[in-house]
DNA sequence: GTCTATACACCGATAGAC
DNA sequence: GTCTATCGGTGTATAGAC
């Protein structure tokens, strides 16, 4: 056997956790199982970890932050307010498309830590998670396209969130990718009817100057 | 003992399951647990059930039944659109906050059943019926407000069902009822937008007509 | 028919040989 | 340090006494 350090082990430990909970599921995802999977003998798990809940509280923030970066991406401007969020939620859209796994298994490791005493911190996290992320995405739309949101942030947020979320759940259990995207598509247009052009600000952006908030 | 007929003790034998499932979880609802939440021996369990597959094949089904006609609802005209879908919106959405636990159960059977080969089709039979539901919502909706919906029908559903989905899955982690209701408020209107006056009829709704789109 | 007692597999975690 | 062997507990399901 080669030698590793423990750091290598434990994170070679995390991998597997994920491998094996992304194929069977987090209910199969044994200490066993993962030491398998990892090619480890079963007490080196425990050699690393002192618990497997420690894993778990190490698995958990690293796929949120891993599906975050996919989440936000890059915007670029285009016409308007409604065009642009079509195709950024298109592409946040996409993303998720690609990394069923990972949103499979997220949905199963919130509902796993919510029931465990000492682990449901993680999903209130999780989901706090989500909601900054949404806001940053949000501002960094309205700033990209010169508006500004007619509902306070943290609404629009959860808005866009839950909506997201709802249809990865769906798309997860039936993969209708077209109804899907068609829903994606009228909600961005919705979403664009919640903006309005930034007052004339001044001393900013002067740019393109004020915008004609024609969303007809 | 009382004398019970097994097609009663299977009742009690579900009911428990469920009871159990809404205090520890489903995972904790192991055969033993449901027994003895119904005051029954083990061994009538499998009296009862060939197995616990069998078992959750009738709950999981009753639960989606039982949510179903919760959020159906009645639907009462308001001024216009916009007003009657946040009415009825509303009142949806106090049915979720008032059976958290079904919602949550829910939640955590969606993902047992997806990952227990020969279950999975009742996940997807879940959502069908969520979306099926939907639809039937929409419609009623329509009608009882003289409106047409500028999407197709499914789609609209999708895009309703996954939002109500993602906002009760979110909000069965962090309570928070206040942002709830206010992104719910906004979408609403947003929904609004996706309907437009019917044709002044005729001989079955004339298809071709575009239509003013002013709900204002 | 009903329930006690048990079979058998697998869980998380650890002791102790190497 | 590493891993085999095992502990104590729990899971589903059933055999067999009453």
């Amino acid at each position: 056997m080669a030698r590793v350090t423990a750091a290598e082990r434990r994170q070679q430990l995390i991998d597997a956790a994920f491998r094996v909970m992304a194929r069977e599921g987090v209910a199969a995802a044994t200490t066993r199982a993962i030491a398998a999977e990892a090619g480890a003998p079963l007490a080196s798990f425990h050699y690393c970890f002192r618990s497997k809940e420690e894993l778990l509280r190490e698995l958990t923030p690293a796929l949120v932050d891993r599906m975050r970066e996919g989440a936000v991406a890059e915007i670029e401007p285009g016409d308007d307010i409604r065009d642009t969020l079509r195709k950024s939620l298109r592409g946040m859209w996409s993303v998720t498309e690609a990394t069923r796994d990972e949103q499979h298994v997220l949905y199963e490791l919130t509902q796993y830590v919510l029931r465990n005493p000492g682990l449901e911190d993680l999903a209130r996290w999780q989901y706090q998670r989500y909601f900054e992320t949404g806001q940053e995405y949000l501002q960094a739309i309205s700033d990209a396209v010169d508006v500004e949101w007619t509902v306070p942030l943290p609404v629009a947020s959860r808005l866009l969130v839950s909506f997201i979320d709802g249809m990865a759940l769906g798309w997860v259990i039936d993969h209708n990718s077209g109804e899907a995207r068609a829903a994606l598509d009228a909600f961005a247009d919705g979403l664009a009817l919640l903006t309005r052009p930034r007052l004339a600000d001044r001393a900013g952006r002067g740019g393109a100057g004020p915008r004609t908030a024609s969303h007809a």
